[in-house]
DNA sequence: CCGATCGGTTAACGCTCGTTTACTTCCGGT
DNA sequence: ACCGGAAGTAAACGAGCGTTAACCGATCGG
């Protein structure tokens, strides 16, 4: 057992029936023996593989905010242009929405629920993966950096709303949330600044 | 006390001080005595105005549904054509967020909280309010059902991550989401059925 | 003047739930 | 063959919290 092939995979797999739980009913709304339930073993077994119910959620959040901020990165690297790069994030962000909504929501709702060092941490990622957008904003569009900044959370908003509403298929809703992304930010006029 | 003018200032400063809390902490994360204490009374005195904790999320959201499809449904009718109608009901939306934030990030996050008869009814008064959207939507801009129904959700995400962002006034907020919403909706082939 | 009611207090109860403990079982390496 | 650790279980503990109980002062209509 020299790898973590196996042992890696328990553990997301129990990450993976929390993230979906916590979503659904919030952080305080599930007990531990739900979790357990979930993955077939029961209660205190959990505590083989993780520190505590807190430690479970900080994993969760920092794994989401750093796959977040890393595909984002890579993405506006990967650009020829600051366009390109636009419509780069806003795929990879609605991707990661469709993909993963049970992550995306417990990252929307569940920030204030986490120990005071995994926020801080959390939010030091996500302040990076939104710099990401404001400057990519600021580079195509003429923005000023407060606008551009509220405007990403709004876009975030506006994707993230996919666990609300499932009733298109996959491909449809994607094409659907990029054309509106893309028409609320670039559009003429909409974040000039005044 | 026939009429009750007084009694219900009391009611809705608790009310408000709980939505305030349980937006922050979640409705879980916050307990009796911090809601009291935000009123300056302490604890269980707040059994002489509510039936119980779920009874004072209950009120709470099913006022905030309410009043969020009564304005809604007054916009509209008020409305010349159905191009006004939707600018009428982004404005609203807008105010609303930014007037409320606290309720708005209450009834978007806490819905899995409530108790199953006032859930039912909340739910109840959210799908009316989306018929309004989607109706409007449908006589705006050609666009099949379900798709109406998932860019209302999209721009409801959009318009209520404000409480996420306070970095720009009110009015200038205001104004950038009133044209990000709008532009998402209605820019040419953003809708369209393919 | 009086007594009921309204709104508040503190103390106690009881349940839920995260965590710990003690014990078992299985399996891989020497 | 055997030892050790990984993974699981059931039971007990302890804190937190929603709710109830018992009690008290003020206010106001008759």
């Amino acid at each position: 057992m020299s790898a973590d092939g196996v042992k890696q995979s328990r553990r997301d797999q129990i990450l993976g029936a929390a993230a979906e739980l916590f979503a659904r009913h919030g952080f305080h709304g599930v007990g531990i023996d739900d979790i357990g339930a979930a993955v077939g073993i029961s209660g205190p077994a959990l505590y083989r593989h993780f520190r505590s119910k807190d430690a479970m959620l900080g994993e969760m959040l920092t794994s989401i905010s750093e796959r977040l901020l890393a595909g984002g990165l890579s993405r506006v690297s990967e650009s020829p242009d600051p366009t390109a790069a636009l419509h780069a994030l806003v795929r990879w962000h609605v991707d990661f929405a469709l993909d993963d909504p049970a992550l995306i929501t417990v990252q929307m709702r569940n920030l204030a629920n986490l120990t005071d060092p995994d926020r801080r941490r959390v939010r030091a990622l996500q302040r990076r993966y939104v710099e990401v957008w404001v400057s990519t904003l600021r580079e195509t569009v003429a923005a000023d950096e407060p606008t551009a900044r509220a405007a990403a959370h709004a876009v975030f908003g506006l994707i993230n709303s996919t666990p609300h509403s499932a009733h298109l298929d996959r491909d449809q809703m994607a094409a659907l949330l990029t054309r509106m992304a893309l028409a609320s930010l670039t559009t003429a006029g909409v974040l000039a600044t005044a």
